[in-house]
DNA sequence: GAAGATTGACTTGTCAATCTTC
DNA sequence: GAAGATTGACAAGTCAATCTTC
């Protein structure tokens, strides 16, 4: 049984390692390929993206990060020459925002690296039953929590 | 089976998720109670304590954050009266950080508040199985990453 | 007037260097 | 000299207000 102390232990336990293999994830990105890992979230979005660009509401609700957040991280990734931002033609308001080569290149550079630390510091812990527990789980709190937010201003 | 694919998704939801719940709970918990999250959790970890105080890297293992980034956030808490540093008898290089009576207080308006919430986006979407799979899975993961952050000097 | 994006002021945390005590 | 903690300089994100386009 899931008592009281099961589900403040799992909860406690879910943030601990979060927090615990992102920061040694950002670490290691950092030290082997010289990328924030915040930025690899960007160029990773954007590269599974068709065409490899995204609206940046597309980028806000992938990444979890406010507008503005959103604005400074594309700045300081375009004045490093990774994206481009281009006017959207349908909706001038509106902006893409694309890989470009160099961009295609860091991404190369910080996929193998990335990716083996996840599996080390995190996959190969699970079982194949685990994995998928995981998938019904954080779908499940995820759709729940995507109510909320467009729910949010009644 | 858990192949590829599923691994991927399942660390991606992950990270997903994650993002969103504590998102979500931050700025309930500053809406209704009027506490940052990063606070609540300084003084939950106090409260757990016994004698209701720890040393600073404790809190540092606990919040998984930096050393100097708990400098900073015992600094703002120590001016608002919530927590108190003193002297360690023992090595009077450390410190200890205790709960101050407003401290208490504000973890008693603050606690339901979070814990329903931590319920309400979270767990209540949990089986009994599925907290038991959370508890295996992250404390595996957990243990594993211990051993690399001792070991990272060689 | 609302949606998309940006800016200014501010909050919070990190890193490297430093100070104190062991 | 190493461990515990702090400080200065900086990195990165949030919020509220603003500007542009719908």
């Amino acid at each position: 049984m899931a008592d009281v102390d099961s589900s403040r232990q799992a909860w406690r336990l879910f943030l601990q390692a979060h927090a615990q293999v992102v920061s040694t994830l950002a670490r290691e990105l950092e030290a082997e390929v010289g990328l924030p890992l915040t930025w690899y979230d960007v160029l990773a979005q954007l590269n599974m993206a068709p065409g490899q660009r995204l609206r940046s509401q597309q980028l806000v609700r992938a990444l979890v990060i406010t507008k503005s957040g959103l604005t400074r991280r594309i700045d300081r990734m375009e004045e490093a020459g990774l994206v481009e931002r281009f006017q959207c033609a349908e909706d001038r308001r509106g902006l893409f925002v694309a890989l470009l080569p160099a961009g295609e290149t860091a991404l190369a550079r910080a996929l193998p690296v990335h990716l083996a630390g996840v599996h080390r510091h995190f996959l190969d812990h699970l079982s194949p039953a685990q994995t998928e527990c995981m998938i019904d789980v954080f779908s499940k709190v995820l759709a729940a929590g995507d109510s909320i937010c467009e729910g949010a201003e009644t």
